[in-house]
Formats: structure tokens, sequence, C-alpha cells
DNA sequence: ATCCAGGCAGATG
DNA sequence: CATCTGCATGGA
């Protein structure tokens, strides 16, 4: 275990960019978060002024934060002074995290028709069953285990019908050469992750920004479909993507994150204020 | 209890 | 190309 110290900065903000809705596996803890990736695992606490990371892997992790972005120079170039300007300051220290190709894939999978709580408690089981016990915690599986697990245990952790896909695509994908795929365009890199049974343009999208750090593109769910639905009528989810790609251009990816936590977690807030 | 959730594949106009 | 339907599960 290793200890590193980072100053409060105004555009980072741990909760904000665990909550956010682009990774399932983390937990709060007394006065911070627990995260977790792949194998790794880090500890990150508000000391007021400063985070204090507590990791098992200093570089890992900042590079997994994307600390070396510099997210005051993405905003300037997105504000709009009306919706998008209010969902940034309202997302203002997200961080789009750098995770794991694999783990977001199947991650994501498992996401689809589903509730966040539901999405975790199906990918923590995944991982006791499935990762190697780290002594405390369990690692996100290894593709061959995930390949070697059969659809019944996707079934068994309560996958549903998701199960066959994420049997299936771990089982393509140990067969496919996935080394060649960074040197891919978006585009290109999306119609291999669609040509996988179980993977559409959402899954995709969601798989290339948070687990390839692509940032032109801008997947389509539910609740971003609730914010343009009066700009785009009737646009099916596909179109009204590649639509707002072509609007925000290479940080589309960001814009939609602001938006989609900005959507989603309004909601909430409006509902707990009415029963109070 | 009924609806719905970070959608998808397959079938049908 | 666009639209429709079934799908497993459980939280709200």
């Amino acid at each position: 275990m290793t200890t590193f110290q980072l100053e409060k900065d105004p555009y980072f903000d741990i909760c904000a960019t665990l909550e956010c809705g682009q990774v399932f596996r983390f937990a709060p803890i007394e006065g911070g978060y627990r995260a977790y990736a792949l194998d790794h695992v880090c500890e990150v606490l508000d000391r007021g002024d400063r985070y204090e990371m507590r990791c098992d892997d200093e570089a890992f992790f900042r590079r997994y934060f994307d600390f070396d972005t510099n997210y005051a120079d993405i905003r300037a170039g997105l504000e709009d002074g009306g919706l998008l300007s209010e969902a940034m300051a309202f997302g203002q220290g997200i961080h789009i995290l750098r995770q794991d190709p694999i783990e977001t894939i199947f991650s994501f999978i498992v996401s689809q028709n589903n509730h966040i709580p539901r999405i975790k408690g199906i990918i923590e089981r995944m991982c006791e069953r499935l990762g190697k016990d780290m002594g405390g915690y369990f690692a996100f599986p290894e593709l061959e285990a995930l390949a070697g697990a059969g659809e019944d245990f996707y079934a068994e952790i309560g996958a549903g019908y998701r199960a066959a896909y994420l049997d299936r695509v771990a089982k393509t994908l140990m067969e496919t050469d996935m080394s060649a795929w960074n040197a891919l365009d978006t585009v290109s890199l999306r119609g291999e992750l669609m040509a996988l049974h179980g993977i559409g343009r959402k899954v995709a999208d969601c798989a290339l920004l948070f687990g390839f750090n692509r940032f032109d593109v801008f997947p389509v769910d539910t609740w971003i479909k609730k914010v343009f639905a009066e700009e785009y009528p009737n646009v099916p989810a596909d179109k009204m993507s590649t639509l707002l790609v072509q609007k925000y251009g290479k940080y589309a990816g960001f814009v939609q994150q602001w938006l989609f936590y900005f959507k989603r977690t309004k909601k909430t807030v409006d509902k707990s204020n009415i029963l109070s």
C-alpha cells in the first residue's frame, strides 16, 4: 500500500466522479470512497484542502482517475449559458475514468435495461465468484474465467436474459485479437464492439467512452432521450447519438456525462423533496 | 401491484 | 430503413 496527497481542484470531486454512473465497483466509506478497478483498490479520503489517496498502485490510479487531463480547457469551449452550463456546474467535479476495456464491456452489457443497484449487485457477484481473492475484496475476473463460467452461471447471479450475451461475448473475445483495436478510429472500433452479440450502439458507446477513452461518442439511454425529446422529436436513439456527436464534437462524451448525471440525479432529488 | 430500468436481437412493414 | 416485440429480474 502507498499513500499520496492530491490538492483539491475545482474540477475533481470523488463523489461526482464515482456516482455519476460511469462505474459500478465502488463504495462509500468513512470520510470518502473505496474504488475498485481490475485487481486494484484505492481509498480516497477527503482531508479538507486535499484528498489522501491510499492505494496499491499510485501510477495505476493517477491514470485511472485521469489527473493529467485539463478539464478547464475542455469545459471552456462547451458552455452554452443554458441547460448544459447548469449541468456542467452540477457535475463540475466529474472526471471520466480510464477504465479497463473488458471490465466496461461486461459491466455495460449488464447495465442494459436494468437498474443501477441491480447492476452493481450482478457485477459484484461476478467478481466474488470468478475473480481472484485479493484478501478483503475480489478482482474483476480474467477473460478466461468469464469465458469458462457458462451461461447458467450468469443466470444464477441474476443477469436475466443478459446471461447468454455475457457468455457468448466472453467466448468470442477469447478468440479475438483485441490488440489492434486501439489503432482503429472510433467508428471502426464501434463496429468491432457492435459485432459482439448483445452489444448495440448504446453499450458500445459506453465502452468506447469509459473503457477506450474515445470522447467523440454520445451514449443515448432513457435519460438522455428525455433531455433531448423536444429538440429531436421522434428521432431513434442511434440517430440521436450521431446528431449529438456532430453537435458537440470531439468532447461530446463529456457533455453526455454531465447531462446524464444532472438529469438522473435531479429527478431523484425532486422525488425526495416531494416526499419530505 | 404495475411500471420501468444507462437496450438488444430478431421479426415484420 | 423504420417500427414493433419479447426479454429476466427486482427496486420503486
